[in-house]
DNA sequence: CCAGACGTTGTT
DNA sequence: GTCTGG
DNA sequence: CCAGACGTTGTT
DNA sequence: GTCTGG
């Protein structure tokens, strides 16, 4: 699953890779973005692309947002039956732009951080949800079952989109049903990924540097 | 009918 | 142990 | 996801 | 808002 990534990207480069019309925040490098956070999403508004941020932690529209707990995650198997997610599938499909992601491997000496990236230095995109609980608006990140890269370290990962055609399928949704869209949740191909382990400095929300992204050696 | 849940992951 | 905050 | 708090009364 | 359980 995914509860913590990074987007280090210079925003000049995400508009060139993502086709983007209109944006409506700045965005600062990023090494260690947690949930209650603002990411940085995109999301098809009348044929064209917007970025903006939005926090992450789905808050149902019909939620009384003071009792709810945030949804960080989606499965995306199970989308169409949850009652949290089934009315978003069709009209409120947006992605969140990211350069790697954090899961805790679980070992002896205590959960170890391993950062997942493209081998490619490029940004991808993480499918998403969104709805809005009065002024609120709310991110939710999807799963899908873990290629055999990340399986050493989770048997779950966000799903990760990579190309124009499947990025444009999940959030085009006037164009793309969501039964058409939905071919694009599986994992990523693990031969495009690499992982490799980081320090435990970024265990700390706190801590947001590029001390974060930092290789160490396997033995931690 | 009304009340109460509505989620994921990981851990026990 | 469990909840909240980041 | 992990880290950090987890409380009251009274005073500034 | 919508579904499930009682």
């Amino acid at each position: 699953m995914c509860g913590r990534f990074s987007l280090t990207t210079p925003l000049e480069e995400l508009v060139k890779h993502y086709l983007i019309d209109e944006f409506l925040e700045d965005w600062k490098p990023r090494y260690n973005i947690a949930p209650s956070q603002n990411v940085l999403s995109l999301i098809s508004h009348k044929g064209k692309r917007r970025a903006g941020e939005i926090k992450w932690g789905l808050v149902p529209h019909w939620a009384d947002a003071s009792k709810w707990k945030p949804l960080i995650n989606a499965r995306s198997e199970t989308l169409l039956v949850k009652p949290s997610f089934k009315s978003l599938v069709h009209s409120r499909r947006m992605v969140i732009i990211a350069d790697g992601f954090y899961e805790w491997k679980k070992e002896e000496s205590g959960r170890m951080p391993v950062r997942f990236k493209l081998k490619e230095e490029k940004p991808f995109v993480f499918a998403g949800l969104w709805d809005r609980n009065g002024e609120v608006t709310t991110s939710t990140i999807l799963t899908t079952e873990a290629n055999s890269l990340v399986e050493d370290v989770h048997e779950r990962m966000p799903v990760m989109l990579t190309n124009s055609e499947d990025i444009e399928k999940w959030l085009n949704t006037d164009e793309y049903s969501f039964d058409q869209a939905a071919s694009v949740l599986k994992p990523l191909p693990r031969e495009v990924m690499e992982g490799y382990r980081v320090s435990t400095y970024v265990n700390s929300p706190k801590h947001d540097t590029s001390e974060c992204i930092v290789p160490v050696s396997s033995e931690g």
